[in-house]
DNA sequence: TCCAGATATTAATCTAATTCAACCTATTTT
DNA sequence: AAAATAGGTTGAATTAGATTAATATCTGGA
C-alpha cells in the first residue's frame, strides 16, 4: 500500500503530522484495478471517493438513448468518483471504468466523516480541493457554450495534453460533446492548415 | 441587518451556538443593492462571498465577441460570487448583477478564514454547499450535452419555476445557450402543440 | 396619455455539427 | 495466414440552431 503520493498531494494544501497520517492511511483502502473494470456503475450506490496512485480512468453518463458521454477524465493524483452519489449514498447518475490498469486510494464513506472527525483539518482540505473542481465544472459550462468544437477542442489539448495521448480519439470527442466523425474532421482541418 | 435567514440556512447543515451565531454576524456585512448594479465585475476581484437575503441577481461571462453568456441566477437563500476569482483573489471571470433591488450577506476572504479559524464547523458547511454546488454543475454539463435545446428549457422550467418568473425571456435563452429567437420558436411549438 | 426603451415574435436564409454508410488501418485472436 | 475487433477517416444528405431583419407588444416614466 504506497499511500505517499495521496500524502504529499494533501500537503499542497494543508499539513500532516505523522500521527494524522498514521489516522489516514488507517481509514483508506488500497485497491488495484484491471483495465476495463467499473469502479461506479450507473444505478450502483457510490461507494468510495478515489485517489488515483496509477492509471486511467473515465466517467461517463449514458442517457436514455443509449449514448455514452463521458464527463471527465482521471489519471494520477486525481480523484474518480459519482461525487452526488458518495455524497448522498443514492444512486450514481455516472460509471467510471478503467482505461488501464489502476491503482486506487478508496475513501468510503463512512470512514470520511471519521476521518474529519479525527482531524478535522481535512474538512478545510476537501472543501479547498471541491472549490477548485466546481471552478474548472463552470468554465467548462461556458466554454461549452461560447466556444465552437474546434476551439474547445484546442483548448482541451493545451489543458489535458498528458490525457489526449494516453485515451483513444473518440472518448475524447465524447468529452468534447461532438461526434468522434466530426473531431476526425477538425483534426484533418488542422493539419491542412 | 437582517442576519436570520442565513442563520436558518446554515442550520439545515450544521448546528450553531447563540455565540457563534455572534461571531458570524459580526464578521459579515450586510448590503443593499439597486437594480441593475453590479456586485463583481469581470476583471476586479470578487472580494465578498454573497447570501442572498432579497432580490435576484445573475452572474454571467462576456466572451471575446461581446456576447454574454448567463452562468447563474441567483435568488433568495442562493449564493453569489465569482468562486474562482473570489478563492484566489485573481481578476474574475464573471459579472454578478442585480436584476431587481437586492439585499445581501457579504463575507469578505478575510473574514471568512477568520470564520473558519473561530468556527471551525463552517468549514464543513462551506464544504457541503460546494459540494452541492459541484454536482449541480457537472449535471449542466451533461445536460448541455444529452439534451436538446427544447427539452434543456423544460428541465429549466422544472427545476427553477421562480426564477423563470422574474428574469426576462432573454436572459433564460442565454442561460440554455441559445439565442432568445430560438426560444422563442420553442415556446411557440410548445404552445401548439 | 403618449412616448421611448426594453422585450418578444416571426420568417428567410445560413452554417456548424450530426447521421449514416462505406472504407481503411492496426492489432489481436484463432 | 485468415479472420475478427477496435479505432480512425471520408463524403453526401440532413438537421438543430444561429443570424438577420422586420414587426409587434409591453412597460414605466414625463
Amino acid at each position: 500500500m504506497n499511500i505517499e503520493p495521496l500524502v504529499n498531494y494533501i500537503k499542497q494544501y494543508i499539513d500532516l503530522t505523522p500521527d494524522e497520517i498514521n489516522i489516514l492511511s488507517g481509514l483508506v483502502k488500497y485497491r488495484k484495478y484491471l483495465k476495463g473494470q467499473f469502479v461506479v456503475q450507473q444505478g450502483d450506490i457510490c461507494r468510495y471517493e478515489n485517489f488515483v496512485v496509477k492509471g486511467c480512468l473515465k466517467t461517463f453518463h449514458v442517457d436514455q438513448e443509449g449514448q455514452q458521454h463521458i464527463v471527465m477524465f482521471a489519471i494520477e493524483n486525481w480523484w474518480a468518483a459519482d461525487l452526488g452519489s458518495f455524497i448522498t449514498q443514492s444512486p450514481a447518475d455516472y460509471n467510471v471504468q478503467c482505461l488501464e490498469p489502476t491503482e486506487l486510494i478508496q475513501f468510503s464513506h463512512r470512514n470520511l466523516e471519521q476521518l474529519y472527525r479525527h482531524v478535522p483539518k481535512l474538512e478545510r482540505f476537501f472543501r479547498i480541493i471541491i472549490q477548485k473542481a466546481y471552478v474548472a465544472s463552470e468554465k467548462r459550462v461556458i466554454r461549452n457554450f461560447s466556444l465552437t468544437a474546434k476551439e474547445r477542442y484546442l483548448a482541451f489539448r493545451e489543458q489535458y495534453p498528458k490525457i489526449e495521448q494516453r485515451v483513444p480519439q473518440y472518448m475524447v470527442a465524447s468529452y468534447l460533446g461532438i461526434t468522434k466523425e466530426f473531431l476526425s474532421k477538425i483534426r484533418a482541418q488542422l493539419i491542412s492548415e
